[in-house]
DNA sequence: GCTTAATCGAGACGGTACGTCAGGTCTTGCG
DNA sequence: CGCAAGACCTGACGTACCGTCTCGATTAAGC
């Protein structure tokens, strides 16, 4: 029988007001602008009342990744039949949110992800890797035009992967990178 | 006739110091537990010397990268004749050389990039894309292995991208994670 | 009724620290050479507890005068009911603690009274004019050795100024030159 | 037979310019706004050059004041026959200095005085006691107005003390300020 | 209802590193 | 060899945040 806790229990309002504050702040200002103290003043929330519930910056950035405050998820993959025109509209859609200011929100997350290795993860998958982007391929294997035996997740992975690069180096996409992308990678 | 500048040049022994006491405490310790005092100590250098040459770490770093004195470049594809097999065999290198403590190095390096596009380009260019694998890949058109219309920089852009990836979200490479992403991406 | 202030109150420990340090730094050094840091690495306090509560090094040590930590308050002209010989004495007691040290004390006070004229005021009354050479000066009057309409305080202040002078200018005093001042002043 | 020096002999040119830069900074700043750096760099000169000449800032306004750059020298007493009505006069025109920005360029003196004993000894002749004030009081001695055993170099430091101290408590003197002073000091 | 204990906002604390300023010395090329 | 210029090393400046600790008030479960 567990020994049951007195006391007040966890504030949903601090725990809101501190995630919707590191978002407004990250989205900003970036993820080294960042501070503890920001995050606390912004929140009007004590410092102790984030170092009781998250250890650093990052983890509060990874929960901010998970309820879905930081990333708008509309970044899918549409399927109208033909696999190489989704991927290409889909890649041209995600460089185009890059070039409008995007480039800076992913290098912040690239950095949160360096001390958390869960935010990488979870970056991974917001871009679409492990479901949309698998739904997706599936539908191909079905038409016919993609291989079975080709793995999605890497495939999946290269493509991310791509994007993170060209986010980070920060050079002004070509206009036809989205084909040259998708051409290179299908084969 | 050039206007001759008066006083002294800038010491060589200074700037060659900052940049070996950079890269040492770089690879000892990483990019964010690297500090601009710490680089002044090791390198017996007043703070001053190094912001009158250096605006911000990050492009110390970048220096060092450019003068060689961080990625060792041995990471070059084998060419012995079969595309697939070189391709796999290099990516083990590289997957094996994150596993080995590389993964926190190319971490470290990411974050430098962050604020310093430079070091992102220089990145790409070190991990091979630009000159070595492309170099591979003609030779494997020439073979009749790769088509000569897929684009040999996106190509590497991929590769070098999901390598990246894995740095970040550190996860232990599956024993054919090699061959996996090869596979997805040469098709 | 008060607002109660929330929050933990001033540390008495590192105020006492502060000042406990700054007189002993001040003691053995001087005044310019007493630095914030070494202030805050004498006391093991940090730099930000010591700027959080002081605006600068000379109020500081203006508040090590009103603690009475700095100069010893001995200076107390003496009684016997001749007043010439009285302060004959009292200036030879003052000549020859500057003569062993107390100059450059003296001196270190002064540059603190530059940039705060607290210390100045301070600096006067501790030396003896406000009250002590009053008291005297006032018994003075009443065995009819001193002209009651000769106004105490100013007479106080050129005692004392002359003082100053002597410490600054670092000349070591003639043998007479207690009896000198106080036959010029006195008249 | 004597060693002829060869090269060129000091510049006279680069000794006035950095006297007259460091007078004018002198007095537009005051004494710890004045830096070397500032200095060399009004008087279009290389810090070097001071540094062969002078070993540190207090000794260049030492000179200043030597050569009468800083000081205006009209502070000597009237003699219209009446002692008292000309200390008095004297002291008022000097406290009008001190009330009118005169106040801070003799803190800066002091300031300087503290670390070059020399400038002390200086700021005192200048202020008047050793030539016009002692000559005055011969003025009086010969009036009767002034006993010839009151020692007038004392009596000057006691004036010129007050007036010391004065400017560094920096309060603002009362209106009688002067009578009450040359009252006390008179007798 | 009273006790008890964990929560909260606030903010002082000892620290580390920042980027700047000035100090005093050393070096370069010109006159 | 003096000079203007300026790079060098050093060390203190005052600021921003870090992560911990302390305060008084608040809140809810257990008695």
């Amino acid at each position: 029988m567990p020994e049951h806790r007195r006391g007040p229990v966890r504030s949903e309002a601090a725990r809101l007001a501190i995630l919707e504050a590191t978002a407004r702040l990250f989205e900003e200002r970036g993820y080294d602008q960042l501070t503890m103290e920001g995050i606390a003043a912004e929140a009007h929330v004590g410092k102790q009342t984030i170092y009781r519930w998250w250890p650093s910056k990052s983890a509060i950035v990874a929960d901010c990744l998970v309820e879905g405050l930081l990333l708008s998820e509309y970044l899918s993959p549409p399927d109208t039949g033909d696999l190489r025109t989704d991927l290409v509209t889909w890649m041209r859609g995600i460089l185009g949110f890059l070039e409008n200011g995007g480039a800076s929100l992913v290098r912040s997350l690239v950095a949160a992800a360096i001390d958390q290795p869960a935010i990488g993860a979870r970056l991974e998958e917001t871009m679409g890797v492990n479901d949309l982007l698998r739904a997706r391929l599936e539908s191909a294997v079905a038409a016919g035009q993609f291989s079975a035996s080709r793995p999605t997740q890497a495939f999946g992975q290269a493509f991310v992967g791509a994007i993170v690069l060209h986010a980070l180096v920060a050079t002004p996409a070509e206009p036809d990178a989205a084909e040259r992308l998708v051409d290179a990678v299908l084969g």
